[in-house]
DNA sequence: TGTAGATATTTACATGTGTCTATGTCTCTT
DNA sequence: AAGAGACATAGACACATGTAAATATCTACA
């Protein structure tokens, strides 16, 4: 157990953008999650997990929603994995994926929040 | 003029990622904005125009936030203001550029709203 | 046990990106 | 008009990234 923070756990700690200059620190984390989001499969990899009722998706259906290489929509899952936006969980054959909400509210408070 | 959405008017434009799945061009447009916010440099660059009083600042304070040289400054904030999410104005000879708050508002509400 | 299916990993490659140096443009001042 | 300062642009280069083909791993079931 690492005493560093994951980039998740960064992006929970801040005043939003707005309110005071961020750290280089906090900047260099929560840029990780940004830039996780900042391809157009993984947003919408994201979006549909994250909509799909019980915030939880299974790659099978997530395959069918590109037309992409298995190998490749596997890869940005795992993108959007490491950086703590989507967990992973595997039942049976199948692996469910599963939005972080919580994740997605800190991110959104960092850059358009009015709260400290 | 063209017809075309530029990213950050596509950005105002959905629902929340998590309400209903993002539509292939929305989720292009968006990632746009996300990918500019993806990189540290820029990420504190935004947040020290936006934090500074007025919410804008003046290019000659930001280069002396960075150890950088002011091209690769010059650059990321063209890459901010290309995507929409700084005004440019030139004052003689300084350039000031500003935070739209807006769209920063917009895309929190597309990543964590709950509002449709 | 062996075969089929679901997902991940490896490898390779073309393209994109962040940075710098050098140079250009514009504006004020003398 | 000529020089100086603020900022942008152009060009170059090392490195990161998105994608696919081939292959591996794991699970269920016959």
């Amino acid at each position: 157990m690492s005493l560093e923070l994951t980039p998740v756990q960064a992006v929970a700690c801040c005043s939003p953008l707005s309110r005071e200059p961020l750290s280089e620190e906090a900047a260099e984390q929560a840029s990780v999650v940004l830039k996780a989001l900042g391809d157009p499969v993984r947003l919408r990899l994201m979006s549909l997990v994250a909509s799909h009722e019980g915030g939880e998706a299974c790659v099978c259906d997530l395959n069918d929603a590109f037309e992409l290489s298995q190998p490749t929509i596997s890869h940005h899952l795992k993108v959007l994995h490491e950086v703590g936006l989507l967990d992973r969980e595997k039942r049976g054959v199948w692996v469910y994926y599963r939005a972080r909400a919580e994740v997605l509210q800190n991110l959104a408070s960092l850059i358009g929040g009015q709260a400290a």
